[in-house]
DNA sequence: TATTGTTATACTCTATAACTATA
DNA sequence: TATAGTTATAGAGTATAACAATA
Protein backbone atom coordinates (compact mmCIF):
# COMPACT_ATOMS: atom_id res chain seq x y z
CA UNK A 1 0.00 0.00 0.00
CA UNK A 2 2.82 2.44 0.60
CA UNK A 3 3.66 2.13 -3.27
CA UNK A 4 0.38 3.16 -4.64
CA UNK A 5 0.29 6.14 -1.34
CA UNK A 6 3.16 7.48 -3.34
CA UNK A 7 1.58 6.93 -7.09
CA UNK A 8 -1.15 8.81 -5.05
CA UNK A 9 1.31 11.73 -3.74
CA UNK A 10 3.10 12.14 -7.15
CA UNK A 11 -0.03 12.31 -9.19
CA UNK A 12 -1.32 14.83 -6.67
CA UNK A 13 2.07 16.87 -7.15
CA UNK A 14 2.24 16.84 -10.30
CA UNK A 15 -1.63 18.28 -10.44
CA UNK A 16 -0.18 21.35 -8.62
CA UNK A 17 2.83 21.62 -10.57
CA UNK A 18 1.16 21.34 -13.71
CA UNK A 19 -1.86 23.77 -12.73
CA UNK A 20 0.38 26.55 -11.53
CA UNK A 21 2.77 26.39 -15.04
CA UNK A 22 -0.39 26.43 -17.28
CA UNK A 23 -1.76 29.21 -15.59
CA UNK A 24 1.27 31.20 -15.54
CA UNK A 25 2.25 30.18 -19.22
CA UNK A 26 -1.06 31.69 -20.31
CA UNK A 27 -0.78 34.50 -18.99
CA UNK A 28 2.76 35.29 -20.40
CA UNK A 29 1.63 34.12 -23.57
CA UNK A 30 -1.23 36.22 -23.59
CA UNK A 31 0.27 39.33 -22.42
CA UNK A 32 2.90 39.46 -24.97
CA UNK A 33 0.37 39.90 -27.77
CA UNK A 34 1.52 36.42 -29.86
CA UNK A 35 0.53 36.66 -33.28
CA UNK A 36 -1.23 40.14 -35.16
CA UNK A 37 -3.92 40.83 -32.67
CA UNK A 38 -4.91 37.78 -32.48
CA UNK A 39 -6.16 35.49 -29.02
CA UNK A 40 -4.45 32.29 -28.27
CA UNK A 41 -7.44 30.12 -29.17
CA UNK A 42 -7.95 31.73 -32.86
CA UNK A 43 -3.93 30.93 -33.48
CA UNK A 44 -5.03 26.96 -32.30
CA UNK A 45 -8.35 27.35 -35.05
CA UNK A 46 -5.85 28.25 -37.65
CA UNK A 47 -3.23 26.39 -36.97
CA UNK A 48 -5.73 23.19 -37.20
CA UNK A 49 -7.55 24.07 -40.06
CA UNK A 50 -3.67 24.48 -41.28
CA UNK A 51 -2.71 21.26 -40.02
CA UNK A 52 -5.91 19.26 -40.43
CA UNK A 53 -7.97 20.85 -43.61
CA UNK A 54 -11.36 22.52 -44.17
CA UNK A 55 -14.11 22.11 -40.67
CA UNK A 56 -16.80 23.28 -39.59
CA UNK A 57 -17.89 25.32 -36.08
CA UNK A 58 -19.13 21.99 -34.52
CA UNK A 59 -16.10 19.98 -35.76
CA UNK A 60 -13.48 22.90 -34.49
CA UNK A 61 -15.43 23.20 -31.08
CA UNK A 62 -15.29 19.32 -30.34
CA UNK A 63 -11.71 19.75 -31.13
CA UNK A 64 -11.04 22.33 -29.13
CA UNK A 65 -13.24 21.17 -26.04
CA UNK A 66 -14.87 24.80 -26.14
CA UNK A 67 -18.92 25.78 -27.11
CA UNK A 68 -20.59 25.59 -30.55
CA UNK A 69 -21.28 29.51 -29.37
CA UNK A 70 -17.83 30.55 -28.30
CA UNK A 71 -15.96 28.96 -30.97
CA UNK A 72 -18.11 30.91 -33.45
CA UNK A 73 -17.64 33.81 -32.07
CA UNK A 74 -13.82 33.21 -32.86
CA UNK A 75 -14.58 32.27 -35.99
CA UNK A 76 -16.69 35.44 -36.57
CA UNK A 77 -13.32 37.37 -36.07
CA UNK A 78 -11.15 35.82 -38.25
CA UNK A 79 -13.72 35.87 -41.04
CA UNK A 80 -13.83 39.45 -40.63
CA UNK A 81 -9.91 39.75 -40.01
CA UNK A 82 -10.10 38.55 -43.82
CA UNK A 83 -8.40 35.04 -42.28
CA UNK A 84 -11.12 32.49 -42.55
CA UNK A 85 -13.42 31.80 -44.68
CA UNK A 86 -16.78 29.38 -44.83
CA UNK A 87 -18.85 27.86 -47.97
CA UNK A 88 -21.85 25.71 -47.76
CA UNK A 89 -21.42 22.09 -47.19
CA UNK A 90 -22.19 20.41 -50.97
CA UNK A 91 -24.60 18.36 -49.08
CA UNK A 92 -25.78 19.63 -46.37
CA UNK A 93 -26.81 22.57 -45.56
CA UNK A 94 -26.74 23.17 -42.30
CA UNK A 95 -23.12 23.23 -42.53
CA UNK A 96 -20.66 25.80 -43.41
CA UNK A 97 -17.17 24.40 -43.97
CA UNK A 98 -14.35 26.83 -43.20
CA UNK A 99 -10.77 27.36 -44.66
CA UNK A 100 -7.90 28.83 -44.50
CA UNK A 101 -7.87 31.94 -47.10
CA UNK A 102 -4.83 32.46 -49.14
CA UNK A 103 -4.27 36.01 -47.55
CA UNK A 104 -4.06 33.58 -44.14
CA UNK A 105 -1.68 31.09 -45.45
CA UNK A 106 0.87 33.92 -46.46
CA UNK A 107 0.83 35.65 -43.43
CA UNK A 108 1.01 32.48 -41.60
CA UNK A 109 4.69 32.25 -43.54
CA UNK A 110 5.80 35.76 -42.95
CA UNK A 111 5.04 35.73 -39.61
CA UNK A 112 6.77 31.87 -39.25
CA UNK A 113 9.51 33.57 -41.16
CA UNK A 114 9.49 37.16 -38.79
CA UNK A 115 9.69 34.82 -35.58
CA UNK A 116 7.06 37.21 -34.12
CA UNK A 117 6.10 34.62 -32.06
CA UNK A 118 6.79 35.21 -28.64
CA UNK A 119 6.57 30.96 -27.23
CA UNK A 120 8.59 30.37 -30.63
CA UNK A 121 11.15 32.63 -29.65
CA UNK A 122 11.34 31.64 -26.05
CA UNK A 123 11.34 28.14 -26.58
CA UNK A 124 14.04 28.63 -28.83
CA UNK A 125 16.23 30.85 -26.14
CA UNK A 126 15.42 29.20 -23.29
CA UNK A 127 15.65 25.14 -24.35
CA UNK A 128 18.13 23.03 -26.41
CA UNK A 129 17.11 20.42 -28.84
CA UNK A 130 17.01 17.66 -26.20
CA UNK A 131 15.06 19.19 -24.09
CA UNK A 132 12.24 20.33 -27.44
CA UNK A 133 12.39 16.24 -28.12
CA UNK A 134 11.52 15.86 -23.91
CA UNK A 135 9.20 18.61 -24.44
CA UNK A 136 7.53 17.56 -27.58
CA UNK A 137 6.72 13.73 -26.13
CA UNK A 138 5.81 15.21 -23.02
CA UNK A 139 2.87 17.19 -25.43
CA UNK A 140 1.44 13.99 -26.25
CA UNK A 141 0.97 13.20 -22.43
CA UNK A 142 -0.62 16.55 -21.63
CA UNK A 143 -3.17 15.90 -25.02
CA UNK A 144 -4.28 12.10 -23.55
CA UNK A 145 -5.14 14.15 -20.34
CA UNK A 146 -7.01 17.35 -22.08
CA UNK A 147 -9.15 14.54 -24.41
CA UNK A 148 -10.02 12.57 -21.43
CA UNK B 1 22.29 25.97 -42.42
CA UNK B 2 19.83 23.01 -42.38
CA UNK B 3 20.48 21.79 -38.85
CA UNK B 4 19.54 25.09 -37.57
CA UNK B 5 16.12 25.23 -40.33
CA UNK B 6 15.17 21.96 -38.82
CA UNK B 7 15.08 23.05 -34.96
CA UNK B 8 13.87 26.25 -36.22
CA UNK B 9 11.03 24.23 -37.37
CA UNK B 10 10.63 22.28 -34.45
CA UNK B 11 10.29 24.99 -31.67
CA UNK B 12 7.55 26.02 -34.44
CA UNK B 13 5.78 23.17 -33.81
CA UNK B 14 6.18 22.92 -30.13
CA UNK B 15 4.94 26.22 -29.91
CA UNK B 16 1.91 25.28 -31.93
CA UNK B 17 1.15 21.97 -29.99
CA UNK B 18 2.00 23.77 -26.39
CA UNK B 19 -0.55 26.23 -27.23
CA UNK B 20 -3.30 24.24 -28.64
CA UNK B 21 -2.78 21.49 -25.56
CA UNK B 22 -2.50 24.18 -22.79
CA UNK B 23 -5.57 26.20 -24.02
CA UNK B 24 -7.39 22.75 -24.04
CA UNK B 25 -6.34 21.68 -20.95
CA UNK B 26 -7.64 25.23 -19.07
CA UNK B 27 -11.09 24.85 -20.86
CA UNK B 28 -11.35 20.84 -19.14
CA UNK B 29 -10.03 21.78 -15.58
CA UNK B 30 -12.22 24.74 -15.31
CA UNK B 31 -15.48 22.95 -16.53
CA UNK B 32 -14.76 20.31 -14.18
CA UNK B 33 -15.10 22.83 -11.07
CA UNK B 34 -11.80 21.51 -9.43
CA UNK B 35 -12.15 22.19 -5.71
CA UNK B 36 -14.45 23.85 -4.38
CA UNK B 37 -15.74 26.48 -5.88
CA UNK B 38 -12.33 27.96 -6.30
CA UNK B 39 -10.32 28.56 -9.67
CA UNK B 40 -7.77 27.36 -11.01
CA UNK B 41 -5.65 30.32 -9.71
CA UNK B 42 -7.05 31.13 -6.40
CA UNK B 43 -5.56 26.91 -6.50
CA UNK B 44 -2.17 27.99 -7.15
CA UNK B 45 -2.03 30.71 -4.54
CA UNK B 46 -3.11 28.15 -1.81
CA UNK B 47 -0.60 25.91 -3.26
CA UNK B 48 2.24 28.09 -3.05
CA UNK B 49 1.71 29.29 -0.06
CA UNK B 50 1.00 26.11 1.65
CA UNK B 51 4.38 25.25 -0.20
CA UNK B 52 6.42 28.16 0.31
CA UNK B 53 4.61 29.46 3.57
CA UNK B 54 3.08 33.34 4.08
CA UNK B 55 3.56 35.90 1.65
CA UNK B 56 2.40 39.43 0.43
CA UNK B 57 -0.09 40.20 -2.41
CA UNK B 58 2.42 41.46 -4.20
CA UNK B 59 5.12 38.50 -4.42
CA UNK B 60 2.17 36.36 -5.26
CA UNK B 61 1.82 38.35 -7.91
CA UNK B 62 5.09 38.34 -9.14
CA UNK B 63 5.35 34.32 -8.35
CA UNK B 64 2.52 33.62 -10.36
CA UNK B 65 3.01 36.57 -13.57
CA UNK B 66 -0.11 38.44 -12.68
CA UNK B 67 -0.52 41.97 -11.96
CA UNK B 68 -1.08 42.86 -7.79
CA UNK B 69 -4.45 44.15 -8.58
CA UNK B 70 -5.49 40.44 -10.42
CA UNK B 71 -3.91 38.68 -7.44
CA UNK B 72 -5.69 41.12 -4.67
CA UNK B 73 -8.89 39.91 -6.27
CA UNK B 74 -7.98 36.22 -5.64
CA UNK B 75 -6.76 37.05 -2.36
CA UNK B 76 -9.87 38.70 -1.16
CA UNK B 77 -12.15 36.16 -2.53
CA UNK B 78 -10.13 33.39 -0.74
CA UNK B 79 -10.21 35.49 2.49
CA UNK B 80 -14.14 35.98 2.08
CA UNK B 81 -14.01 32.02 2.19
CA UNK B 82 -11.89 32.06 5.27
CA UNK B 83 -9.38 29.80 3.80
CA UNK B 84 -6.50 32.66 3.59
CA UNK B 85 -5.94 34.93 6.36
CA UNK B 86 -3.97 38.23 6.73
CA UNK B 87 -1.70 40.03 9.40
CA UNK B 88 0.37 43.26 9.36
CA UNK B 89 4.24 42.97 8.72
CA UNK B 90 5.81 43.09 11.95
CA UNK B 91 8.19 46.10 10.64
CA UNK B 92 6.44 47.24 7.26
CA UNK B 93 3.57 49.02 7.71
CA UNK B 94 2.60 48.58 4.35
CA UNK B 95 2.57 45.05 3.67
CA UNK B 96 0.06 42.52 4.80
CA UNK B 97 1.35 38.86 4.96
CA UNK B 98 -1.03 36.62 4.34
CA UNK B 99 -0.74 32.50 5.50
CA UNK B 100 -3.18 29.58 5.32
CA UNK B 101 -6.07 29.31 7.85
CA UNK B 102 -6.07 26.25 9.84
CA UNK B 103 -9.62 25.21 8.23
CA UNK B 104 -7.99 25.40 4.61
CA UNK B 105 -5.07 23.24 5.91
CA UNK B 106 -7.50 20.93 7.33
CA UNK B 107 -9.57 21.52 3.75
CA UNK B 108 -6.65 20.99 1.52
CA UNK B 109 -6.38 17.60 3.64
CA UNK B 110 -10.08 16.16 3.29
CA UNK B 111 -10.10 16.91 -0.51
CA UNK B 112 -6.75 15.07 -1.29
CA UNK B 113 -8.15 12.14 0.65
CA UNK B 114 -11.57 12.43 -1.32
CA UNK B 115 -9.67 12.82 -4.69
CA UNK B 116 -11.89 15.48 -5.81
CA UNK B 117 -9.90 17.33 -8.34
CA UNK B 118 -10.78 16.25 -11.87
CA UNK B 119 -6.80 16.89 -12.55
CA UNK B 120 -5.28 14.44 -10.24
CA UNK B 121 -8.49 12.01 -11.03
CA UNK B 122 -7.24 12.01 -14.55
CA UNK B 123 -3.57 11.58 -14.53
CA UNK B 124 -3.81 8.52 -12.05
CA UNK B 125 -6.40 7.23 -14.86
CA UNK B 126 -4.50 8.42 -18.10
CA UNK B 127 -1.11 7.92 -16.59
CA UNK B 128 1.14 5.06 -15.70
CA UNK B 129 4.04 6.13 -12.81
CA UNK B 130 6.66 6.11 -15.74
CA UNK B 131 4.92 8.30 -17.52
CA UNK B 132 4.01 10.76 -14.46
CA UNK B 133 8.08 10.74 -14.03
CA UNK B 134 7.93 11.97 -17.67
CA UNK B 135 5.32 14.89 -17.09
CA UNK B 136 7.07 15.77 -13.91
CA UNK B 137 10.44 16.76 -15.45
CA UNK B 138 9.05 18.38 -18.23
CA UNK B 139 6.99 20.14 -16.14
CA UNK B 140 10.69 21.84 -15.16
CA UNK B 141 11.14 22.95 -18.74
CA UNK B 142 7.27 24.19 -18.97
CA UNK B 143 8.59 26.54 -15.95
CA UNK B 144 11.65 27.94 -17.23
CA UNK B 145 9.47 29.06 -20.59
CA UNK B 146 7.32 31.15 -18.09
CA UNK B 147 9.67 32.33 -15.87
CA UNK B 148 11.67 33.90 -18.75
C1' DT C 1 -36.45 14.47 -33.10
C1' DA C 2 -31.49 15.55 -33.63
C1' DT C 3 -27.98 18.52 -35.39
C1' DT C 4 -25.81 22.95 -37.26
C1' DG C 5 -25.35 27.40 -36.47
C1' DT C 6 -26.74 32.17 -34.59
C1' DT C 7 -28.08 35.76 -31.27
C1' DA C 8 -28.47 37.62 -26.71
C1' DT C 9 -26.83 37.77 -22.25
C1' DA C 10 -23.99 36.99 -18.19
C1' DC C 11 -20.08 35.44 -15.76
C1' DT C 12 -15.02 34.79 -14.78
C1' DC C 13 -10.44 36.30 -14.96
C1' DT C 14 -7.16 39.70 -15.73
C1' DA C 15 -5.62 44.37 -17.15
C1' DT C 16 -5.23 49.56 -16.91
C1' DA C 17 -5.76 53.73 -14.35
C1' DA C 18 -6.07 56.42 -10.29
C1' DC C 19 -5.78 56.72 -5.47
C1' DT C 20 -4.11 56.23 -0.34
C1' DA C 21 -0.69 55.06 2.91
C1' DT C 22 3.81 53.84 4.38
C1' DA C 23 8.93 53.68 3.60
C1' DT D 1 10.43 59.13 -4.81
C1' DA D 2 9.39 54.29 -4.55
C1' DT D 3 6.68 50.51 -2.91
C1' DA D 4 2.30 47.96 -0.90
C1' DG D 5 -2.21 47.76 -1.38
C1' DT D 6 -7.16 49.22 -2.73
C1' DT D 7 -11.00 50.70 -5.69
C1' DA D 8 -13.18 51.48 -10.10
C1' DT D 9 -13.62 50.35 -14.69
C1' DA D 10 -12.92 47.90 -18.99
C1' DG D 11 -11.78 44.15 -21.85
C1' DA D 12 -11.15 39.34 -23.42
C1' DG D 13 -12.77 34.73 -23.35
C1' DT D 14 -16.11 31.46 -22.52
C1' DA D 15 -20.62 29.79 -20.83
C1' DT D 16 -25.80 29.25 -20.69
C1' DA D 17 -30.24 29.90 -22.81
C1' DA D 18 -33.27 30.46 -26.59
C1' DC D 19 -33.96 30.37 -31.38
C1' DA D 20 -34.05 29.24 -36.70
C1' DA D 21 -32.97 26.13 -40.32
C1' DT D 22 -31.92 21.73 -42.09
C1' DA D 23 -31.58 16.64 -41.73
Amino acid sequence: MIGSDTEALRASALAVDLRAVVGKLKRRSREQAPLGDLTESQISVLVRLERDGPATVSALARAEAMRPQSMGANIAALTAAGLVSGAPHPTDGRQTVLSLTDACRSWIMSSREARQDWLVRTIKAQLDPAEIDQLASAIGLLRRLADS
